[in-house]
DNA sequence: CGAATAACATACAGTCTGCATGTATATTGA
DNA sequence: TCAATATACATGCAGACTGTATGTTATTCG
């Protein structure tokens, strides 16, 4: 008969420190910023020491960069829960985009991702981070609009990019205080404008 | 008569060590990344010593203030030289956003400005700082805009901000590599699809 | 059941930041 | 003009943090 606490095997304590590292230290970041935030104190909230964050994490950024990529993946999974693929071209675009504002309001998810990411991790890291949970529902929305022609036709991944940054600011916005309505306006406004054909009547539906 | 050396007015020592430390720590700043810039090695630059700085400056996050801020003044000064107020509203646009994506160009200026600032300062300082600088122009530009009818009218605030967030990730993508036509194109038509009439074709060719 | 290896814990070196204290230079006012 | 005072620095120190090296315990495997 084992023991309920020993006898674990090795995959599990490496998955089960790893996990509880992770929780305390997108805690910490969540709460305060990545510079503020000290590996003891991260280490103490999970329970363990620096050595076991040492062992599994090259260093802090590496485990910053985990949370980072988790927290990406939670808001990609909110925003493809909100637009499934049933919804035509457009619509599908406002309800991500609408989902995207939504989960971004989880707190210290903005400077999480859209401030310390960015400065710690490099651009580039997190465009390969968000091409690989958010962005891509967000471009693979644009090539579908573009294929049923209620979209004009851009270079996608420029496209992708700047439209994601305006939501990204959009969204700090949001958080700092500013109207909701007032981005949201201007966001949809910035969509309905790529329209090949002009805008005209946005109530009515025109193409169809 | 005065000694060479001696007999400096406080004024002028005070103007001159400050000048001297944000003129290293820019060149710190914009060649590596504010965290792995340390003060020992700025006031190494600045042939002074942490002393100097820590009295003239509140911490290390006030230098870089300071740096930003006059950083944020450069640029904008390369826009209004670019973009006179005898061009057509539009025009000036599309000058300002040229003379914007070239002023970006200038060696760590994007880190310094899109990614370093945000995370060290936050968004809200550096609205404040792009208010007082870049973004004045941009937002006087989209003003008179609307009101010569050839631009929707929309809420300033939020139009400036998310316009303004799109131009910083072209600088951020053009930086690293990606094709400047592309960005362009669809900076462009971002701006153009803001048009409250039908697109108005202002030129017989789309933008090129 | 050893031997090798993985999963930690502990200890240490180097560096950094901010402050407190000391000193020289400039300014002020009687 | 000359002390008194304030300003502009320089130096030294305390605390904290990061990364690594080394030691110890728990698994895995032949």
């Amino acid at each position: 008969m084992q023991e309920e606490s020993t006898r674990r095997s090795n995959r599990d304590r490496t998955e089960a420190t790893r996990a509880e590292l992770i929780a305390a230290a997108r805690k910490l970041f969540t709460e305060k910023s990545y510079a503020e935030t000290g590996t003891p104190e991260i280490v103490a909230a999970a329970g363990v020491t620096r050595g076991a964050l040492y062992h599994h994490f090259a260093d802090k950024q590496a485990l910053f960069a985990a949370v980072v990529e988790q927290e990406a993946q939670a808001v990609a999974e909110e925003i493809e829960r909100a637009s499934p693929p049933s919804l035509l071209a457009r619509d599908a675009l406002i309800a991500g985009s609408d989902a995207y504002l939504v989960a971004m309001r989880a707190p210290g998810r903005t400077r999480l991702l859209l401030l310390d990411g960015p400065a710690v991790l490099g651009r580039a890291a997190m465009d390969a981070i968000d091409n690989r949970h958010g962005n891509r529902s967000l471009r693979e929305g644009l090539v579908a609009a573009m294929r049923s022609q209620s979209m004009a036709r851009l270079p996608v991944e420029a496209l992708t990019a700047l439209l994601a940054a305006a939501f990204d600011r959009a969204a700090l916005a949001i958080e700092a205080g500013a109207s909701t309505e007032d981005y949201r306006a201007v966001l949809m406004a910035l969509i309905d404008g790529l329209s090949p054909t002009p805008p005209q009547a946005p109530r009515p539906a025109r193409t169809r």
